[in-house]
DNA sequence: TCAAAAGTGTTCACCGTACACCCATGG
DNA sequence: CCATGGGTGTACGGTGAACACTTTTGA
């Protein structure tokens, strides 16, 4: 018996999907011998010569092509009796992506999800997936970490409609965008989106500057 | 070159110095032939056949005999360049230790030091203590943790004390016992402790049922 | 009698929350 | 002209924060 384990790295892909409105995971899908179809998170496992943040983006990269991730390391987990043999202990890193979750499925195998309609996985899996869940939601309250999955010009509409996805509750709009107003944290264009209403409504960017400010300040929303 | 990691637990242990009132971490003191002295977090190495979290809990007890402690996994660190050879992760834990951190001390050649007074540890266990002390004093913010690290009996003194340790700020002594009084989280006993004053200071004991409640609401303290 | 710690209330300012109507425009 | 989504302000209550004096009793 080998006397070290082996380092898997599971990676927690978040995208909101701009069309469906909706908040998704990346996903593999497997396809066994026996037909029998299963699903895993993005994983790989750590090479001897490069670190695990390094692994993570890595794994992440060629399994989905993306690069620039945000990417934080969640937990390691390492049961007896439960995953692969031989023994391995799995290190999970969620990710944020600003794209739209709709693209680059084909290419790489990969399936977004969204979360309410989330296969079972394999191993321990689901409970990484809740256990970044819980994350995102404490992060997206407390630093204004919800705007890396949003594209570099987006609508207020979706900014709140992405925040109830992240905390599954639904949110005052006044309240809401009089607060990230306040916060300073977004800068208003001139342009206005024509597509979703008749009216059109402005685009927004974020505020560089003030971003770093803010995720040390922290970002309290108003629910409900 | 092995293709498979040597996989450390590194233990960061917060214990509360009652007589000093001031907050500790536990040490091991290393001796070198060289004659050198080298300090480090409390350590050891994963079990081919334990879950890391069995291996943290082993690492504790067997190098301090201490049990039913208050265990959480803080982060794995794996730089390459930076640490022993052959490769090795480490996956880093924090410990709160009920106990007057003040015994123990020869019988397992490990040593309670103040934070302030902490000598430069080996490999990256300095960024793993300050990861801990970040930690902590979120957690002091949001959840009532802090009582992890006091006796049974305790007075409000020692829990104004420790708080203030914690987060490195006075705390209004008024607003302060309104707060953690407000939030039913103490019972008041009817005794009295008799040796750090004239007068004598009610003891408190924990509500452990609201305790637990508590812990989801969040617990916000008063600076200043 | 005095020193040293314990115990206790009030006021103010801010912010989170609830809540509803008019605007612009493409069809 | 009307349906659809966009945009905006006010009033109330709760809570965090500031702040000082009296009590007790061993030495």
């Amino acid at each position: 018996m080998k006397d070290t384990p082996f380092v898997a790295i599971d990676c927690i892909i978040f995208g909101f999907d701009q069309k469906e409105e909706s908040l998704k995971i990346l996903l593999l899908k497997h396809v066994l011998q026996s037909g029998e179809t299963t699903w895993s998170l993005v994983s790989g496992f750590l090479n001897i010569d490069e670190s695990i943040d390094d692994a993570a983006n890595r794994v992440l990269h060629s399994l989905t092509g993306l690069t620039e991730i945000y990417l934080e390391q969640l937990h390691a987990s390492g049961a007896i009796h439960y995953g692969p043999e031989p023994r391995t202990i799995a290190i999970s890193y969620y990710a944020l992506i600003n794209q739209n979750a709709g693209i680059l499925d084909d290419k790489y195998s990969a399936h977004w999800i969204k979360l309410s309609e989330k296969p079972k996985l394999i191993f321990d899996h689901d409970e990484m997936v809740s256990r970044a869940i819980k994350r995102l939601q404490r992060r997206a309250l407390t630093q204004p970490i919800g705007f890396k999955l949003l594209p570099t010009k987006f609508t207020m509409r979706q900014l709140i409609k992405l925040y109830e996805e992240i905390i599954g509750e639904p949110l005052d709009k006044r309240n809401f965008t009089k607060k990230v107003i306040s916060l300073g944290l977004l800068k208003r264009l001139t342009e206005k989106e024509k597509n979703s209403s008749r009216k059109g409504s402005f685009l927004y960017k974020f505020n560089a500057e003030k971003f770093n400010k803010g995720v040390e300040k922290g970002m309290t929303l108003h629910t409900t």
